[in-house]
DNA sequence: CTGTTAGCGCCTTCAC
DNA sequence: GTGAAGGCGCTAACAG
């Protein structure tokens, strides 16, 4: 009777639940970088992940800033978090927050530098291989390489994982990886640069969508068919990017809401006494094939 | 001395604290939709108007699911939040959760379609007139306006702010409002519609920055200079998009940080007895001009 | 099987 | 001034 009484409009108070079971089923996601387009994804997977269990997640956003993430720190472990979850901007591997901490720790994206750490970051020399071997598949041989800035361990990465597959097949990269900056601009002015000294190439691999987006425009601008003259590919799978190029553009998807979900996964896992382990995992991208490396039929 | 001792990694159990308090200092933040891009800002915002205080928040993607919105509505009032700012996906008007909320909610970009409720969202009719008075001034006169889903309140209330300047002006516009969708493809399939149909015309406006891609790219195609022979401008002002374009692209800005910082102000305000008022305030825009509009030189 | 009670960690009050 | 006690809302353990 005074359960029918309340059924009404009465919450249970988690607190009350929490402070009792020594447990709040929340969880802290705390990135460094809200603004830029990798940790939206991460956290639509890791949001996904616990929204099927009971956990909900506080989301704080330390802007880059070290003195910033050491207070939310501080306040997502006096709210008792069950588990934390930290995303970086980058892959490049960043600090770790602390040793002392009393919950479950996954880095995502931006590994730990810390190996008792555990990390789960993008395969970024497989994604170098993998789109590689694809250009190789569509008979491309001469193939150029536009990317990034080197100070970014992706770009780096990628390109190893370029120059190695090439070098499996007996090939060798046209000119040297051309680093610069991850913009159309820069994709662009390097697509007509490369393509003045080494007319004869028949495939450019972009560093990223926009580097590729900024390659499309200047073979058009020249004259040269895509794909059938010359391929162009990116990464990243940026969708608002590649489905709206002319033509479509092939791209490496790293599998963003798949990483925020397993990241997720182990910190739920951890709660439950397993073992999180230690280390970094690194998760395998994925092929997507559009128009701008095999032709429409 | 005791103190002391703890100083040394203790950390006070705010639920406790919170349970006595009748506060916990958290904020649910509902979204409907993390995708979308709209939705990101107004979270940075708000992110940043209470990181200031020592307020966390509860961020849940309810995926544009009435079901799981429900869900997720009951998990933070049962983890006592003392706020809520429900962001919608669209402009359009959405269903006011529920009359009985214990707590105030503030409802950001999308209204709520009760008028008792508070909502915040951007003034997209004066973003369509600011738009043409800024074409205005730049002298052009024969001015078409392609947009995006007729569906999207967002399109409709730009293209009667482009309307209704227009008639203030004395002009009119050049053939009808072209709706379809929010794509580059249809943005240079329009353009090159138009510039068909009315060869004499001087810009054109259109509904987001992605339409207004596919416009340079079929104005570069077809051989128009912009902005000497044609303007472009777009709405939203996604920089990756605006500033990447050739030439750069003018856009009406949101201002949607700002929007979810003034949803969190609201909300914080409330907490501490303000009012919190109700009906739709409409957040006005701002003009970026780049290149597309104005010639550099 | 239903009803009572103790205590989770903190803060505020009141007594000393 | 320092110190003890009560209670926030809940649940687990225990008593009836």
């Amino acid at each position: 009777m005074i359960a029918a009484a309340e059924q009404l409009s009465f919450t249970p108070n988690s607190l009350a639940r929490a402070l009792l079971a020594g447990r709040t089923g929340t969880v802290g996601l705390l990135t460094s970088d809200l603004e830029g387009r990798f940790v939206i994804p991460i956290l639509m997977g890791a949001e996904d992940a616990f929204g099927a269990g009971q956990v909900d997640v506080f989301l704080c956003d330390a802007r880059g800033d070290t003195i910033r993430e050491q207070h939310h720190l501080r306040a997502l472990l006096s709210r008792r978090v069950d588990g934390l979850i930290v995303v970086g901007r980058q892959t490049d591997p960043r600090r770790s927050l602390a040793h002392d901490i009393p919950v479950p720790v996954v880095y995502a994206y931006a590994p730990s530098d810390d190996p008792s750490d555990f990390s789960i970051t993008p395969d970024n020399v497989r994604a170098g291989q993998m789109a590689i071997e694809h250009l190789i598949a569509c008979g491309r041989r001469r193939i150029a390489h536009i990317t990034g800035e080197h100070a970014y361990a992706a770009a780096r990465e990628r390109a190893d994982g370029v120059q190695s597959a090439l070098r499996a097949a007996g090939l060798e990269l046209v000119g040297n990886v051309m680093y610069s900056e991850w913009s159309e601009r820069w994709g662009r002015d390097a697509t007509a640069l490369v393509l003045a000294q080494h007319p004869d190439i028949d495939a450019v691999l972009c560093g990223s969508d926009q580097i590729a987006r900024g390659a499309l425009d200047t073979a058009r601008d020249l004259g040269r068919a895509v794909p059938d003259d010359l391929a162009v590919m990116g990464f990243d799978n940026w969708e608002v990017l590649t489905t709206n190029a002319r033509p479509e553009l092939t791209s490496i998807d790293a599998n963003l809401q798949q990483l925020g979900r397993i990241a997720a996964e182990r910190v739920f896992a951890a709660l439950d006494g397993a073992d999180l382990g230690s280390g970094t995992q690194y998760l395998p991208g994925r092929l997507v094939i559009r128009a701008s490396t095999v032709a429409r039929r």
